[in-house]
RNA sequence: GCCCCCAUAGCCCAAUUGGCAGAGGCAGACGACUUAAAAUCGUCACAGUGAGGGUUCGAGUCCCUCUGGGGGUACCA
């Protein structure tokens, strides 16, 4: 509020010179909306590309603190770029399926449409009052049929391929929200990342995406990504991939016609295979006691497996929990010493990864010696890790050990410490690898493996093929036609989008089964073979899919015959700086990236890796941790944005850090921005010289500090160290002030042209105050798209810089010198100082380290 | 358990990548303006960089060990 002062005489000046961010604001939005200076599809745009992208929101209810920081963050390099020449794409949409929709919808007897796009409503109300410099002509909500149509051709597209496939297999099943889910969405403590329902497993018939295809390629292009990606994304998607390196092994089982092939990371320790262990929950479990043992085993081993899958993944996860087991009474032939091994059922063997069978080897791994001291098994040790390798490491050299390696192993027997021996060591007790090292080991018996047809060398991933299947309503329906015979029909496309049927009718309430399949109506087709009766897949996509692409639909968003245009692919993919949270570090990322290798593969893209360059900022806590209701720490974005303003939110956004840190709110002061704000904003009503006045004449010293900054910025914003530009801007308004209070005056030239450098800077973090000072400079709006100003080198480098004497290391004293000197010279004048002598004294000068012109240090002994 | 990151002033954070520990802000103290307050302007204080060792003429920065905090992942054979 304005306070008149009646007895003041210029009160209408003290009016113009209120900083009243209300008014600005308001003043701004509908000139910009009008202008629209951040399109980026003009005809005939020479200007080089740049596609900066935020990840898009989910809509579920108003923007909040989180999409602040991140809007804030991905606004401040849009604007660069653009600022820096660039004809900028900086899209937004809406993820907008998905189930909190649909709960919502559910809750208050509402068709999730009506919910999801009056939320969509008012966040594109927030974003604008925001001042995201989004292009609004490139709005996809990947809700409307004009969107997901495409998923359904892309679902098309992998099952052609063979990448889209059901199977029946053990899936996560989310009790509360009644439906799968894929691994990615269950949290380590196993449960629902969603619904935070303990999550069960149940045998499903579902539909996959075969991931597991491109692991490799998933995990070895992550080499390009290094150091444009942040390390800690990088090294959680290597994680999560999991690729481990081993072999397969062939043991031919008694009785049994097929032989069972395990995997291993350490076939060297082969001869050190006392018994087998199956996947209770495998087929493979199931086969070997079905014929050969007694029917008391297959009794209990029906018990043990009930036990076992009625036990939740929280239960089955606890690694310090006893090992439990059954004996098949069935026998595994080891291939390279043909003795038998006894193959035993236990749930510490999973029945999805490798081939659900392993052999064990309890000398040497911690999990199988930990079962065969519960059960009493033999402990075979064939590798002599005593003393572990030190220093030249010689058994990673080669076959020879030291002659001094002593080998008491009674010392550590795992059968008498019940520690595993997992370390380096040398063979024994392993026939032709005797006293070989562990690599060394490995490499030959793989050969042994190979010749004799018994093994060879494999790979296995932690990452599993991804379940795509959901049975909610709010999804992209899966376009497969189930015909009468049992075949799946793809639906052709030329009838695409399969729409989601009205929800009149339509029970959503989660039952385990799909809401679609009640839609008598919509279920029921012909079949596009043969016209026969048949029925639609009732399940929708994982909205996964969704966002798996959509970086690629912004760039022609209404195209209706494809799903995006190859000639705008080309031009702006892939996108050049990508900008979001960490919590999509693995699933989004990853789907992404399989995604677009995919497409190159089908030859719709020429790129394989869709996000040149990431950010991720970090989240917005209040009072050290995440802000929400249940913990009454919520800090509402309306509330900061109508106490502070929009611009002292999104600079103290900025301000607060480097972005990939969080920030506590509790820490920040958005009303110290706000006042920092005012401030910039002032120093234009003292500003008398006009737009056309020459800066050359100006003041040098603020001149100087202006050219610093205009040098300094465009490096600092390209690391992303918008904290410091915001530090640096905050130098250059003080520097200002100071000439206009106590300096040259408002008049000064070199005021005028550090005042506008403050707008341009300015313009980037609040662009309301800049487009406002801008018009008060004398331009014409908008600020937006007014280029930077090149620095003039020549008031960049000082008349004079401070040279650092040292005596020993120790400061000693300082001197001002050109900065053109040379060691020499600088060695010369540093000696001259009778503080340099002091500290000498009658010690002996021995050397001198010059750094001109920053440094001397002279370094000294005792006089001999 | 394994992998990764971080630790600088009461607080949030800088430090030209091995060269004077302090740019900026918050909170604080004092002063100017004011009848007073707010706003504004100005001045000031505060750490030797989590601990220990090493390399170096010189270490916040590089190496090793440890402590504390954070994150990822985990019967994945």
């Amino acid at each position: 509020m304005v306070i008149e002062n009646p007895s003041a005489t210029g009160a209408s000046h003290d009016d113009a010179e209120r900083y009243d961010f209300q008014a600005i604001q308001d003043k701004w939005m509908p000139i910009w909306e009008d202008l629209k200076p951040y399109q980026s599809d003009i005809e005939g745009d020479k200007r080089p590309r740049k596609y900066v992208l935020d990840m898009f929101p989910y809509p579920s209810g108003d923007l909040h603190m989180g999409h602040a920081e991140a809007y804030a963050l991905g606004d401040v390099i849009a604007r660069y770029w653009r600022q820096q020449g660039f004809n900028v794409l900086h899209p937004i949409g809406w993820d907008s399926f998905g189930l909190p929709a649909e709960n919502a919808a559910i809750k208050r007897g509402l068709d999730p449409r009506e919910w999801t796009y009056d939320n969509i409503e008012q966040q594109r109300t927030s974003m604008k009052r925001y001042a995201t410099s989004f292009d609004w002509d490139r709005v996809l909500h990947t809700s409307d049929p004009e969107y997901y149509k495409w998923n359904q051709w892309l679902f098309l597209k992998m099952y052609e391929k063979g990448l889209a496939y059901r199977k029946a297999s053990w899936v996560n099943w989310d009790p509360v929200d009644q439906t799968v889910l894929a691994n990615e969405q269950v949290l380590p403590d196993g449960t629902s990342e969603r619904s935070g329902a303990v999550v069960v497993k149940k045998k499903l018939t579902q539909w996959y995406f075969r991931i597991t295809d491109y692991a490799d390629r998933l995990l070895d292009d992550l080499r390009q990504l290094e150091g444009s990606w942040p390390a800690k994304v990088i090294a959680m998607q290597r994680n999560w991939i999991g690729r481990s390196i081993g072999a397969d092994v062939d043991f031919t089982i008694e009785g049994r016609d097929e032989p069972v092939t395990v995997f291993t990371t350490r076939p060297d320790t082969l001869y050190g295979a006392t018994f087998m262990v199956v996947a209770p929950d495998s087929d493979l479990a199931q086969d070997l006691v079905a014929s050969g043992p007694s029917d008391d085993v297959r009794r209990r081993f029906a018990t043990y497996l009930a036990d076992v899958q009625k036990s939740s993944e929280t239960e089955r996860q606890a690694t310090d929990r006893p090992k439990t087991g059954i004996f098949l009474e069935r026998y595994a032939i080891n291939p390279v010493n043909g003795e038998r091994l006894p193959i035993w059922a236990a749930d510490y063997v999973l029945a999805d990864y490798g081939h659900g069978a392993v052999m064990a080897v309890p000398a040497h791994d911690q999990r199988d010696l930990d079962f065969a001291r519960a059960f009493d098994l033999p402990i075979r040790i064939v590798v002599d890790t005593l003393q572990p390798v030190t220093g030249a490491i010689p058994v990673l050299q080669g076959d020879e050990l030291p002659d001094d390696w002593p080998s008491d192993i009674n010392e550590i027997n795992p059968a008498k410490t019940g520690l595993a021996l997992a370390g380096e060591g040398r063979l024994i007790n392993s026939g032709p690898l005797d006293g070989l090292s562990k690599s060394n080991a490995i490499r030959k018996i793989i050969e042994i493996l190979e010749s004799a047809g018994t093994g060879r060398p494999a790979k296995n991933y932690r990452l599993r093929d991804w379940l795509i299947s959901r049975q909610r309503y709010w999804g992209t329906p899966i376009p497969i036609i189930h015909g009468a015979d049992g075949a799946e029909y793809p639906v052709p496309e030329d009838q695409l989008p399969v729409l989601l049927p009205p929800t009149e009718g339509l029970n959503l309430t989660p039952k385990g089964t799909s809401p679609l399949g009640g839609a008598e109506d919509w279920v029921n087709v012909p079949n596009p073979v043969d016209g026969s009766p048949a029925l639609r897949d009732a399940d929708t996509m994982d909205t996964f899919v969704d966002s798996s692409w959509y970086f690629l639909r912004f760039l022609s968003p209404n195209d209706e015959t494809k799903a995006f245009d190859p000639r705008e692919v080309d031009k702006w993919a892939p996108v050049d700086q990508y900008v979001g949270g960490v919590t999509h570090a693995i699933l989004h990322l990853l789907y992404a990236r399989f995604i677009t290798k995919v497409l190159f593969d089908l030859g719709y893209v020429s790129f394989t890796e869709p996000f040149s360059a990431l950010l991720n900022q970090g989240m917005v806590l209040m009072d050290g941790s995440a802000m929400s209701k249940s913990k009454g720490n919520l800090v509402r974005l309306s509330d900061q944005l109508d106490e502070h303003g929009v611009d002292a939110v999104r600079l103290t956004m900025a301000f607060a850090g480097p972005p990939e840190d969080d920030i506590d709110w509790a820490d920040v002061s958005p009303a110290g921005s706000a006042k920092f704000l005012a401030r910039a904003w002032r120093l234009v009503g003292d500003v008398t010289s006009s737009p056309e006045v020459n800066w050359r004449d100006g003041d040098r010293a603020l001149r100087r500090v202006t050219h610093k900054f205009l040098a300094e910025a465009p490096g600092l914003i390209e690391s992303f160290k918008f904290n410091v530009v915001v530090a640096r801007l905050m130098e250059l308004v003080n520097a200002a002030r100071k000439a206009i209070d106590s300096g040259p005056g408002g008049g000064d030239p070199a005021v005028r042209e550090a005042v506008e450098t403050v707008a341009l800077g300015l313009s980037l973090f609040a662009p309301y105050t800049a487009e406002d000072m801008w018009a008060r400079l004398g331009y014409e709006p908008s600020i937006a798209n007014y280029g930077w100003r090149g620095a003039d080198a020549s008031l960049l480098t000082e008349e004079t810089v401070t040279a650092v004497v040292q005596v020993d290391g120790k400061v000693r004293d300082r001197i001002e010198v050109s900065p053109k000197i040379d060691g020499a010279a600088l060695e010369e004048a540093a000696r001259a100082l009778p503080s340099v002598a002091r500290s000498i004294g009658d010690r002996e000068v021995v050397t001198v380290v010059a750094r001109a012109p920053r440094l001397v240090n002279f370094v000294t002994k005792p006089a001999s």
